[in-house]
DNA sequence: GCTTGCGTTCGAGCGCGCTCTAACGTGTAG
DNA sequence: CTACACGTTAGAGCGCGCTCGAACGCAAGC
């Protein structure tokens, strides 16, 4: 089976070392297991959490939502219906916040058409 | 020439007291108005800026650069051009971040449909 | 066997964007 | 004239999510 340093962890993650002992120490990273001389030995198992993990944290799910998260889990398969629960819930955030998002964004491109008249306008002599 | 105080800009703009004088401290708001007493009087002007601000900020702009539209702004048109690019700029960042959403909002979507499996599938009793 | 490099823990520090406190001035109602 | 709400400033404090430093251990190459 194998396993990662926590070298070869954060270049597959992106997250620095220090960060991926913090996410361990706060819990969302749950019994990573250790060598022989006590060096961490991340499984594809975590991996593919840690990708999870990342998938909610950059779609703006709190740490503190996430730390719940990753209890109910290590809690097993009883805990499945809160975590869908999370999960939908978060679903619905992240779909307003698409919306929002674009609605701002028709109004800042309103916005860069008011600045484009107007620096059109101001050109010193515009071509023909 | 209708003006509002502190507490009505509060209320129009949802931003707190404390943060429309904090937005001014760092130069984000330019020259707001006073009354005889001193008291600070927001015309309409400094709420269609306030408003543009926050779109800005929601959509993810940090501060630091807002602080530089903002100081462009107080500068005139001459730099509008420069207001323009960054504009420019930041739609592109928008655009880019929605895009990045929606990939992540379809994988949660997958995960959801895992999760509805296995939670339906542990049902006790499922009705027929 | 010593250097170099990667690992460990614990705890302090930081950057961002506010948020709040203290101490004090203003203005209207009773 | 007093109460009380609302305003002012300068500056300290906070919550989040890391990020870094100090002091130390293990291991592979020269």
């Amino acid at each position: 089976m194998k396993t990662y340093t926590i070298r070869q962890m954060s270049r597959q993650t992106g997250l620095s070392v220090h960060t991926l002992r913090y996410y361990e120490n706060i819990g969302l990273i749950h019994a990573v297991g250790r060598d022989a001389s006590g060096y961490r030995a991340y499984s594809e198992a975590d991996v593919g959490w840690l990708q999870f993990l990342l998938r909610l944290r950059a779609t703006g799910m709190p740490v503190s939502e996430m730390k719940r998260f990753a209890e109910w889990r290590s809690l097993g398969e009883a805990t499945a219906p809160d975590r869908l629960d999370m999960l939908e819930a978060h679903r619905l955030r992240v779909e307003e916040k698409i919306r929002t998002l674009e609605g701002h964004l028709e109004r800042i491109r309103e916005k860069i058409g008011h600045y484009r008249e107007l620096v059109r306008g101001s050109d010193p002599a515009p071509p023909d």
